[in-house]
DNA sequence: ATAATAATATGATATTTGTCATATTATTTA
DNA sequence: TAAATAATATGACAAATATCATATTATTAT
């Protein structure tokens, strides 16, 4: 069982108010699972009972629209956490997870997530501060969604994952979504996502290599996302 | 000034978790405001060093686009809190509040609320489940506005209102938005929204008079918000 | 009460977006 | 490696929605 001690990536989310008496309680109940690209970690309705703290990787949140068409919500990466809502709410998750890349995350169990909240009040404080920042994009996002056109959505999105997730040795976004993603991250269809990407392509504001997409002229996706 | 201790509305938010020693102590720190219909709260921006309790009345928490039009968020009632998120975060309000009724409500200042945090875990627990509620609600709103046609956010967001807010006693929604303002809900163009309701109208499914918006088939209003 | 203004309503039309069909290319599996 | 499958791409068209124009009705201010 690996120390969390010594893990650095709890340096980046609330867990980095916790004290060493605290981290050493913790890696003894904490359990570490590997999960594949493409797998699922948890469903919509699910009883998690803990949260997962995300070593390695990324996942996306869906949530399932009445029509069968997933839409994601939010994408995670490494070092933060999951099920965070669900285990203050006392709910089960409202969100499914899966992998977009192979993970390595920890499970931590609920009890021992609520006794750090009545021990520790930084800790709760800065669970309590994530979830206000997770509700103000949330706010951001439904503005966009009711008022931006698709295009300009693509801008955004684009733009975000670049921002958020970085980009390789040949400037191609690091996170690797397929176009049908894309188009369930943005609202919209896959067929209208390929469209826009591929007009994107032609006025050179992005190249596309394949699945690769470079950003080519962000001064100008940024006055498109306006 | 009167006493925090026997207001009722007290007993449908966070502050229901309080005693009555920290009752007596709120009672002699807030202010009372009266705010008549139209009148700004604060706006995005705005630090508000506080948060608002409501006493009556209701108002719309909105948002501005880049390109000018705002979008209403949520609405928020009798018995509700208003600028948790932004006390928490420590961050100016991201979210306008508007008066949609005349309203009376209480200004309670951060130093008191965060003292609060600090001494009654019940209270903070409280209020960090009414954000992860608004965060649910956000998350349900996202797929809506993203997956959704027009007509079925319309016929979603009629429900939702009189499920909400009731209605008088001619069956008339209680609360009274401009087509504007429930365009803006919707995130649609005022025009749009007024054809729909016109065509909701002709298919018996509401009755409009004048103002009055009344809901006849909740049944098959159901099913067209699916 | 009347004029001025704002809100609601509706038609005509343009634009955006979705859907279905089908081709092409990539990826997986046998 | 070949065949099967999935992902990407694009055209043609349909449906949804926005925009602009203008009429009508309600509300507000004088």
């Amino acid at each position: 069982m690996s120390k969390c001690e010594h893990c650095i990536v709890r340096e980046f989310s609330s867990l980095k108010a916790l004290n060493k008496e605290e981290l050493l309680k913790m890696a003894e109940c904490k359990t570490s699972v590997t999960i594949k690209k493409g797998d699922l970690i948890f469903e919509e309705g699910d009883n998690v009972n803990g949260i997962y703290c995300i070593k390695d990787g990324i996942c996306k949140l869906t949530k399932l629209s009445p029509n069968g068409k997933d839409h994601i919500v939010k994408l995670v990466k490494k070092g933060e956490l999951l099920g965070q809502r669900s285990l203050i709410s006392d709910e089960p998750v409202n969100l499914s997870a899966f992998a977009l890349e192979d993970m390595e995350v920890c499970f931590i169990p609920k009890s021992e997530i609520l006794g750090f909240f009545d021990s520790n009040n930084k800790f709760s404080m800065n669970v309590m501060k994530t979830i206000c920042g997770d509700l103000k994009e949330a706010d951001e996002t439904m503005v966009n969604l009711a008022q931006k056109s698709v295009k300009e959505r693509l801008a955004i999105t684009l733009l975000y994952l670049e921002e958020t997730f970085g980009k390789n040795e040949d400037n191609s976004l690091k996170i690797q979504l397929s176009r049908d993603e894309l188009a369930s991250m943005i609202g919209t269809a896959t067929e209208s996502c390929i469209r826009l990407l591929s007009d994107f392509n032609k006025l050179e504001l992005i190249e596309l290599n394949g699945k690769k997409i470079i950003l080519k002229n962000r001064s100008k996706l940024k006055k498109m996302a306006e």
